[in-house]
DNA sequence: ATTCATTTTGTTATGTTATATCATTTTGTG
DNA sequence: CACAAAATGATATAACATAACAAAATGAAT
């Protein structure tokens, strides 16, 4: 019973310092380009731990910059999922900060790796998890019908264990 | 190796049938509806194995009935959704007709249940597939996380057998 | 430094998916 | 029949995403 869910007084600035840092050193080891506008933009994206909307980076981008058009960000949020820096939840239709980016291993040839989550639906926040014997099952029913993957989505929604705790409490 | 995949010469009639048929019985049961309307989009929804847009079928029907808005589609989607007879497709926003209806054991209240995807790249076809040991190390996975599941989303890309086969034979 | 190809960003327009709202019709019930 | 509830029709709009082309920034080679 280990809470994966950053709890909702931790030290975030250090969540972001830690996942600027690590885009930095993927993309200079890749020979990619990490620019201004791809680092804000993920900086924005980690705003928090709860997946964010394109349309909502682009209101963000406009408040700061003035006319910014959807491509724009569409752009800078294509790059950041092909480096794995950034995944997007499809039941959601929203991005998050990649949780792993620092012990990326490269799981391929861009930067992209399995990712799973956790999604809470009471506060939002969402989680990428990484298990042995989820990522066991999946291979292996994969296997035996003869199924290629190439690329996974994860997604479970439900409620965290504070949710559940915050009803028992009545708060 | 079994591969879960229907054929394409296989007598796609008898799908549509017994999932028409297994409808008819859960509505039945349930005393919920299967209005004209939701009986012909389930319908055309079973076209073949491949997952539809709601924008498809709004086409179908504009086809043979003249003028239908999206809101006739999605509401008849929508219950069909809820009484587990389709699943939406998160990573293709397209929908699919339930490969278990027969066998529903409603698990819920209402009628969905777990719903968990091969989806082909090469020929489009998603297969409904169920594993217990995936079921099991995703209950394991909340169960420490102490996280409860109200939804999983779990979609798996690649290429099924046959389109494997075709490349390696030069098809 | 100048050229030049490549990459990135700006800009405009449009495509695709989904929902809100209210009117009308159909259905089941007393 | 009268009535309430459910389903459908109809209009408008919201939310998410991409195509296509122009301009600017970058990096490498001369
Ligand atoms: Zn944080
Ligand atoms: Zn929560
Ligand atoms: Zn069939
Ligand atoms: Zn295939």
């Amino acid at each position: 019973m280990d809470n994966p869910f950053a709890p909702p007084g931790h030290d975030h600035a250090s969540c972001v310092l830690s996942a600027l840092d690590a885009a930095e050193a993927v993309c200079a080891r890749r020979g990619e380009r990490l620019t201004p506008l791809r680092r804000r933009v993920l900086e924005l994206v980690w705003r928090g731990h709860r997946p964010v909307g394109a349309y909502d980076l682009l209101a963000m981008l406009q408040h700061e910059r003035g006319r910014v058009a959807p491509p724009t960000v569409y752009r800078a949020l294509d790059f950041l999922c092909e480096q794995g820096l950034v995944h997007r939840l499809d039941s959601l239709q929203a991005f998050i900060g990649c949780g792993q980016a620092a012990d990326h291993q490269d799981g391929r040839e861009d930067g992209r790796h399995r990712a799973h989550f956790l999604i809470c639906r009471d506060c939002g926040i969402a989680v990428e998890v990484r298990d042995g014997q989820l990522d066991g099952a999946i291979s292996h029913l994969a296997g035996r019908a003869g199924f290629a993957i190439s690329d996974e989505t994860i997604e479970l929604s439900g409620r965290c264990a504070d949710c559940q705790n915050e009803w028992i409490m009545g708060a």
